[in-house]
DNA sequence: GTTTTTGCACTGACCAGTCAGTGCAAAAAG
DNA sequence: CTTTTTGCACTGACTGGTCAGTGCAAAAAC
């Protein structure tokens, strides 16, 4: 990939910073170009030579940040198996990955979050699609972990793992914005708790 | 309450229900005054007249909305410790109620979460007195349980609560979002399994 | 010499908030 | 009774400002 490297991807990798902040901040909408610009030390126009539009802007931004996760999430799961982890041991590095991941880049999350469940809008289906590879990652973990007996065959794949990553994506978040002195060791250690049962009394 | 009957009360909800299933939709700043007024039937002149702005509209909705939650999730604990069941079937309890209560005001919940993590908005303090509100319900009950024995004592209550709040509500998001045609029974179930540790192998 | 960026003036759509005025029912004045 | 006044709730055209996107010539980078 040439473009990782050239001037014209630098410009748009600041493009990317500086809206991901600002949209973070104050929602899609209410994110002016000329701030986007300002924010990135760019020329207006550079913005619109390096993409069509606002929203093309914002959707690439998606992509990209979304490939992050799911790239790092995919690591931590096959790092776990490669080292002959268990499934629980794999689910619990995702989790860590997850928090690392938020904790690197907080704005996407936020941003991330608040577009998600949005209807009606000119990039629904780009989320949708984005959506899907992360959330796969954890399903297919899941899965895996049914069919070698490992987890019980009563849990339903798709909603635990839409609860598995709204835990760590609340919990970070929450985290980041109102208990920011907690350590991550400390929050990974809660959602470990919760996720091994350990919180409703058994040892 | 008189309010809660005249003319001008009546008008107040037609709006509340107006704004939120657009800003759901849309966001704060995508949906506009104009729409807002045309959705409830009412010309634009008596948003203004019973709001003083746009954001005070928005505010006094977030209060409304969330005072209903917690009402239904302090209801839920209160009934369980009255007829006599462990603080494990209070969580339960409240897990139900929060779906119950996604599931009749999707859109509410939707802008709630959209909402709740942006920084440099006029409403970050409303969000954040009206957040502290329905997670300190949860907060209350993990603390009881812990001082009476029945949770372990290791949990960080706070950091479980937020996690706890966050699986209910990614869960219910996405099963409304992507599998609607599911039961609330079946989301319930998954949940409770989750909570109670026996996802990852134990019976 | 080609690609990328800059700077800046401009346009046209869109939108929050305003304001003079309407409709109406109940109270006050005659 | 009947007329007039008052206050409340609502109306919708209008205004002042904002912002996405354009156009282009000149400079800088490669």
């Amino acid at each position: 990939m040439k473009s990782s490297t050239g001037r014209r991807a630098a410009t748009k990798q600041k493009l990317y910073e500086a809206a991901v902040t600002l949209i973070a901040e104050q929602g899609f909408s209410a994110t002016t170009v000329d701030e986007i610009a300002e924010r990135a030390g760019v020329a207006k126009g550079t913005v619109y030579y390096n993409f069509a539009s606002k929203s093309v802007l914002f959707e690439e931004l998606l992509r990209h940040g979304v490939g992050l996760l799911t790239a790092s999430l995919r690591e931590a799961a096959e790092q776990t198996a490669r080292s002959g982890g268990s499934r629980v041991d794999a689910l619990d590095a995702m989790i860590r990955a997850g928090l690392v991941f938020i904790h690197r880049y907080p704005a996407f999350t936020q941003l991330y979050v608040a577009e998600l469940w949005r209807t009606n809008r000119a990039w629904q289906e780009t989320l949708m699609v984005v959506r899907q590879e992360a959330v796969a990652v954890v399903e297919g973990v899941l899965r895996d972990g049914v069919e070698a007996g490992e987890f019980s065959d009563e849990i339903d794949v798709s909603l635990t793992a839409a609860a598995l990553v709204g835990m760590v994506l609340v919990a970070a978040l929450d985290w980041l914005a109102f208990q920011p002195e907690r350590s991550l060791d400390d929050v990974h250690g809660a959602l470990s708790l919760l996720l091994q049962g350990r919180v409703t009394g058994r040892r």
